[in-house]
DNA sequence: CGACGAAATTTGCACTTGCAAATATAGGCG
DNA sequence: CGCCTATATTTGCAAGTGCAAATTTCGTCG
């Protein structure tokens, strides 16, 4: 296996780069990145149970309700059992949270532009298909009851 | 900006997934995914400074410093103090971790390989010229002494 | 040669993290 | 309707993590 072009490695680095050199924006605005993430998901797909939004930033559903203790705690978002199904908790966008995304988003296009520096539309395109993909071909094997 | 196609979001996931999928691998040998890191890239460097070692698997510095004390304590690796510079110590795979780390590397092709079904050569090359790219496009700015 | 600032690494501390167990609510069955 | 199992979330606990300060060694200048 040659390490440096071994994907995980690659992609972990990007992954670390991307987080440090997004850092001073999130500093700035007092959050965290995990915190960061579980905003932007919420500005794109609006409110969403704990497990959803576990699943779609890909935080751990303990680490998460954490985490979204903190974001109450700071006014970011807001905590409702669900209507139907009261096993259920939805997590909202507080008007405040909502604002500390939208301040935030243009620099998060800001780093992705500088991150596809010099690559064509194209590639930049084939590059977020091929992770999607990659992706997509390690989803868990959900495996079958024993 | 377009969260479901936003290249940080991509790659974190993608990156959580290689580690969620590697962990059984993992747990077998009684590591962790961070002691994974470091002793692959010790596998690929040879002996390392602890500082090197950090920028090679962007893994802090004062993190790294403790985790090698684990990987001490396990028998992978050994510490010296550099016998030019002794502010300088060099991190060193033992027999031991040499052992435990080629024991891991046939799965990490393999989960490589999982991950690229269904793409060509030539995309997969595709995909790891390009992340290399973004990675070198975020190379901090050095800032230039004020 | 001795003091002083720079470089490499480690450590104190406060906080975050993940696993496994606990809790809360649903839904089906007798 | 009450019990039993499944689903959704939270919490106890034992680490792991990063920042900033401390430590160790180096190299240079007076």
């Amino acid at each position: 296996m040659e390490l440096d072009s071994y994907l995980p490695y690659l992609v972990n680095r990007l992954g670390q780069r991307f987080v440090s050199e997004f850092s001073p924006s999130l500093a700035e605005a007092g959050i965290d990145v995990q915190i960061w993430r579980a905003l932007s998901v919420l500005h794109r797909h609006g409110d969403l149970p704990v497990g959803a939004l576990s699943e779609l930033t890909s935080i751990n559903l303990s680490t998460l309700s954490r985490l979204i203790g903190r974001m109450d705690a700071k006014g970011l978002v807001l905590r409702s059992r669900d209507d139907a199904d009261s096993r259920t908790v939805n997590v909202r966008l507080t008007p405040e949270g909502k604002r500390a995304t939208e301040k935030l988003l243009p620099e998060a296009t800001a780093l992705e532009a500088r991150a596809t520096a010099g690559l064509s539309g194209s590639e930049t395109e084939t590059l977020r298909r091929l992770l999607l993909r990659a992706y997509a071909n390690l989803e868990p094997a959900a495996s079958v009851a024993a």
